[in-house]
DNA sequence: AGTTGCAGGTGGTCTGACCACTAAAGCGAA
DNA sequence: TTCGCTTTAGTGGTCAGACCACCTGCAACT
């Protein structure tokens, strides 16, 4: 009776999450520093060696952390781009429409395009041109010539969704524009012109070949 | 000698997780269903129930399952993404990476209001100013409105996203625009003039208040 | 029939015990 | 001294067993 529902009683492993956090920063602890061993950390925190262990085994998942059989665990450089593989991939896991899908990508192959102009000089607009001549095959062509793109967007977590979205699609869907598409591209690419970009992409919108 | 460098050896909590996997898959486990007891996985797969309990850990970081004490072990509906909290709380995101994920976050934005633009006729409008009206702190303007859009854009893969990207951000840094800003997408919204929008997000461009 | 209370099952936690492994101290031979 | 080996202490990896708190269902009682 008179039953709050279920407040969950908070576990002890969240309590020890908690308390290595306050530990990493009080200590200010870097990158590749070692963390006291899973038997003092249950020891000073007053928790049981397996409840410590849950916690640790929690921030080795998300990749905080890395444990060395007969060293010890160290924490590690962090990487926002291993976490993002790690939700991204949860993410589609549920049913994607393939129309979704494309839609997405090419918005940020668009932007993309925007983001690399400032970095596209001579030299790297011929390395770029070079690069997708080296094959005919239009879906390859259309791979190579955003990967490249997409780099020089100088925007990592951009490139990571990307990527994850241009393997996922490839499985699920071809897609690709006309040759001349990339070409134009190219010109606009030195030109530097954000509006016919923009343009470019109303027109070509839904001619997506596949 | 001859020592194979150190290729780690798989952990059996990794392996459990796998087998666990491939048991949801076998027995076709939808959302709400119960999972075998610790003590009975622990037996079945060979391991003990504290590995057991590892690989369990690891699926409740994920939101995959729920566990309920008294009762059993339960595959979950949805997802919570707890660790995006707990990831968060961990790191402070270096600038880079925060001013990487600002980028991305708007440029999702800005794409979402075009792609609302259609759908946003004269009720979804005054709906959406409604309930913008109904605070004054402008963060949460921000995430009502652009929730709201990003819902009219009709991609929930996008919406996933930037969810996604939302929550991390607003745990690590608070970004919202003059409130004037969102006054000016209304009208360009009720005009759907594409153009307009994307001049309007260049003008502001590093200008987020944080 | 309605209520109470008990028994069994479940997750939560702790302890102690091994194992495999690593690094550093110790020690003997060159 | 210096080199190379053995020893040893400490670490993570794992397991088994023991409680506890909690939930459910069922049997016994009213």
């Amino acid at each position: 009776m008179f039953k709050v529902s279920n407040p969950s009683k908070p576990k002890v492993y969240q309590g020890v999450l908690e308390e290595l956090r306050v530990y990493i920063k009080d200590n200010h602890l870097s990158p590749g520093d070692k963390l006291p061993s899973e038997r003092e950390l249950a020891d000073k925190l007053q928790a049981g060696r397996s409840s410590v262990r849950e916690a640790l085994r929690a921030l080795e998942l998300l990749g905080l952390i890395e444990t060395r059989r007969g060293e010890g665990t160290f924490l590690r450089s962090y990487q926002s781009l291993q976490s993002v593989e790690l939700l991204s991939s949860f993410i589609l896991l549920a049913d994607r429409t393939r129309d979704e899908l494309l839609q997405v990508k090419t918005m940020i192959e668009k932007e993309a395009v925007k983001l690399a102009c400032p970095n596209m000089d001579e030299v790297a607009r011929s390395k770029l041109n070079a690069s997708i001549n080296q094959t005919t095959v239009l879906e390859e062509k259309h791979t190579i010539f955003f990967t490249y793109l997409l780099e020089k967007a100088n925007n990592q977590l951009l490139l990571k969704i990307w990527m994850l979205l241009e393997e996922f699609s490839s499985s699920i869907a071809k897609a690709y524009y006309d040759e001349h598409f990339y070409n134009q591209l190219m010109e606009l690419l030195a030109k530097k012109d954000y509006d016919a970009i923009e343009e470019l992409y109303k027109q070509q919108d839904h001619q997506l070949y596949d």
